[in-house]
DNA sequence: ACAACTTCTCTACACCGTAGACTTTACATG
DNA sequence: CATGTAAAGTCTACGGTGTAGAGAAGTTGT
């Protein structure tokens, strides 16, 4: 009885019914693979071997699917905001929120341009949710609530700008990277770029934790003296 | 004889011969009221009283026009390597670009995006002058070429993050601005958020100027101490 | 006057997001 | 079982998009 023989194991799960997560993850994976501009209705229903305007039950417009897709990748954070040593902490974070970016580099440019257009206030919940936890790891660690914000803000503005010049410095096929790179930079006009040419080693060979990692000690030991003051 | 009086003058400028200068400035100013959307390449022909199609004579496609508006936004930046206090030329750049971004902001999601799609030899020269400018700043002022690269990175990357950062937390309508903001905010369930709700009246208030000078500050001591050891 | 070249226009195609009406499916209740 | 109701999925169609390719119009040099 029941069930009519549907198989329903890895392949070709046509009958389940769709879930807001399965719509998703699904769309995450499309844009990691193939780049943010395959994210589109029609191919995204083709995927899921459903109409694509079934789609419009688990995300209002393609803009909500896009924020959806910004939620599922930041929940791949865990954020305790348990351990009292704060600047161990904003590290781990820090370096965590580097591997999600270079898991999902497609998705960055999402993660970095929607809440532009989005009042604070009215984001997704799960874009918020970083920023608290923050917020209570600082306060717990003894900051005042207002000194907080701006210890966030500090931190949360490097580190962004950090994951944004990794990426753009990030070449994709590390074997041929550094003729690309040189060839690149080869292109350059000698007299206009004498600096960035006789650099083009240094780039090609960027380490993107040690980096990040200098960085934030350059900003901490700020911090710390700053603070001091 | 010549021109059979054709009105050139200010408004409807129908016959002189497009360039690649205008088109971009067109665009850029249609970007700046009407946002990134706006930007289609029927609209842009429209403004410039042409088909369409005249505009693939001045940028191969729509993507090398958006790269071409970045350009020209970035022309607005004018770095001088000379003052030897390269302090306080890094806040000075830091400062021009922070108004700039606030003159043009909805085209900072591009000028932050279209580099992750492009190997940094092969972006359009416009972009990378300022790179090599401030290389050239540092330089100057005595580091290694090696350290002038991670100076700039640190620097340019915090730098990023604030003006993100700032653009974020800017709000269209200044007179609604804390409305807007505490009612977005309010909607925010107070069992996850507190801190962020508790946080509102300062985030309402945010002189971004103050705090790019902030975190400037905190850099630049940052790295005076971690040079001095 | 003619030719060569640049600039601009026309037409057409494939693809996009999505409104609105419809069909199918699943399930609770009599 | 039959039937009503709600959810899930589909179909069709509309106005918009970027841009290929062929041609028209305008400009310039000889």
């Amino acid at each position: 009885m029941a069930t009519p023989e549907k198989s329903n194991n890895q392949k070709s799960a046509r009958k389940a019914p769709l879930s807001r997560d399965l719509v998703l993850s699904t769309a995450l994976a499309l844009v990691d693979e193939e780049g943010l501009d395959a994210l589109t209705m029609r191919r995204l229903g083709q995927e899921l071997h459903r109409d694509p305007m079934s789609l419009y039950r688990y995300a209002a417009n393609r803009a909500a699917l896009l924020d959806g897709v910004t939620e599922v990748v930041l929940d791949e954070l865990t954020i305790f905001p348990d351990d009292p040593d704060w600047q161990a902490q904003l590290r781990r974070i820090a370096h965590d929120f580097r591997l999600m970016a270079l898991r999902h580099p497609k998705v960055m440019p999402l993660l970095v341009t929607r809440p532009l257009s989005t009042p604070l206030g009215l984001r997704p919940l799960g874009t918020l949710r970083p920023l608290e936890r923050i917020l209570a790891l600082l306060i717990d660690a003894g900051f005042a609530p207002a000194d907080a914000l701006h210890v966030y803000r500090v931190y949360y503005g490097f580190f962004y700008g950090h994951i944004l010049n990794e990426l753009q410095e990030y070449v994709v096929d590390p074997d041929e990277s550094e003729a690309i790179l040189r060839l690149g930079l080869h292109r350059l006009p000698a007299k206009e770029f004498p600096h960035l040419r006789t650099l083009a080693p240094a780039l090609a060979d960027y380490d993107g934790a040690v980096e990040l990692d200098r960085g934030l000690t350059i900003l901490l030991t700020g911090l710390a003296t700053q603070l001091a003051a």
